[in-house]
DNA sequence: ATTCTAGTTTATAATTATTCTAAACTAGTA
DNA sequence: TACTAGTTTAGAATAATTATAAACTAGAAT
C-alpha cells in the first residue's frame, strides 16, 4: 500500500516522470494489500475501466517495460503467449493453473536447491524461477 | 539414436502418419546422441537446409505440435516471444542464456524441492520447472 | 494394381501480442 | 511565460503462431 506522495518518490527516484498516467497505473498497481499478477492487456482493462480519459495501450507497455526495468514489478515465466508480470518483486515461485491462466505464490523458503550446476564461464545467476503447472486431477 | 524403423513406429504408435515430411523432421530431432533444443525457426532452417523439396513451415509448427502432443519432445519455459522445445523428455532443469539465447541442461538430481504447497483443489502438479536465468558477470 | 478416403501438407491469410513511429503534449526548469 | 526533453498517443509495423481450404498421399479395401 503507498500513498500518491511515496508513487511519485517511487517514480522520481526510478528517473520516471510522474506523469498523470504513470501515477495512475502505480496506484493500481501497488496501493493495495496484496500484490497481484497481471498481464498488459488486464492492466489495461483496470486502469481503464470506467474512466473518463483513457490511457493508451502504447503507455501501458511502456510504462509496464519502465516499471520492470526499475525493479518495480517482474516478469514471471510462463509457456503463455502473452508475458505475466507481479507486483511481488521478492523472490519466490508460482503455480500456474493453464485452465484458469492465473498465477499463485509459493513461498522461496518452500523450495530448496541442493549444489546446482556452475554457470558457464563470465556468466552469474541472474534469476532463478521454479514454475509447476497444474492440471486437472 | 534412432534408425528409419524405430521413427516410424514412434509415429505409428502416436497416431501419427509416417508420412516423408515427419519422418525427416523426426530423423532431425531423434537420430542423433544428444538431446538439444530449438525453437520452430531453428527446426525449419536445419530441416530445409540445401534441401531439394522442402517442408512447408506450416508443417514444421503442425509436427512440432503433435509431437509435444505425443510426449516426444517437450516446451520449455523462457521468457522469449518464441517457444522452446527439447527433445530431451526426462524431467531435468535449465539454464537460460539471454545474450545467445541458448537452454542448457541442468540434471534434475541437482535440484532437491522441500515440501510445496498442496495445489489447489481439484488440482494436481503436471510439471516442475527450474529456470536459472544466467547474465554477464 | 486401382480406387477410395481420412489424414496430411501447403500456400496463404488471419490473428495476436508486442514494438515502432512520429506528431502532439506536458512536467519541470529557466 | 517560454522552453525543451521526456512522455503519450493513434496508428502502422513486426513477429510468432494459428487458421483456412484446396491439393496431395498413406494405407486400407476392392
Ligand atoms: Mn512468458
Ligand atoms: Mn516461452
Ligand atoms: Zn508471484
Ligand atoms: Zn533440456
Amino acid at each position: 500500500m503507498q500513498q500518491k506522495k511515496e508513487i511519485i518518490n517511487k517514480l522520481r527516484s526510478s528517473n520516471l516522470r510522474p506523469t498523470k498516467q504513470r501515477i495512475l497505473i502505480a496506484k493500481k498497481l501497488f496501493d493495495r494489500k496484496e500484490t497481484f499478477h497481471f498481464t498488459a492487456e488486464s492492466l489495461n482493462k483496470t486502469v481503464n475501466k470506467k474512466m473518463q480519459k483513457r490511457i493508451s495501450l502504447a503507455t501501458i507497455y511502456n510504462t509496464v517495460e519502465a516499471f520492470k526495468k526499475a525493479g518495480h514489478i517482474r516478469e514471471i515465466l510462463t509457456n503463455t503467449s502473452k508475458s505475466y508480470y507481479d507486483t511481488n518483486i521478492k523472490s519466490h515461485h508460482h503455480f500456474y493453473d493453464p485452465d484458469k491462466k492465473k498465477l499463485t505464490d509459493i513461498d522461496y523458503q518452500e523450495v530448496v536447491l541442493k549444489k546446482i550446476p556452475n554457470p558457464p564461464k563470465g556468466k552469474k545467476i541472474k534469476d532463478l524461477e521454479v514454475v509447476i503447472s497444474l492440471q486437472k486431477k
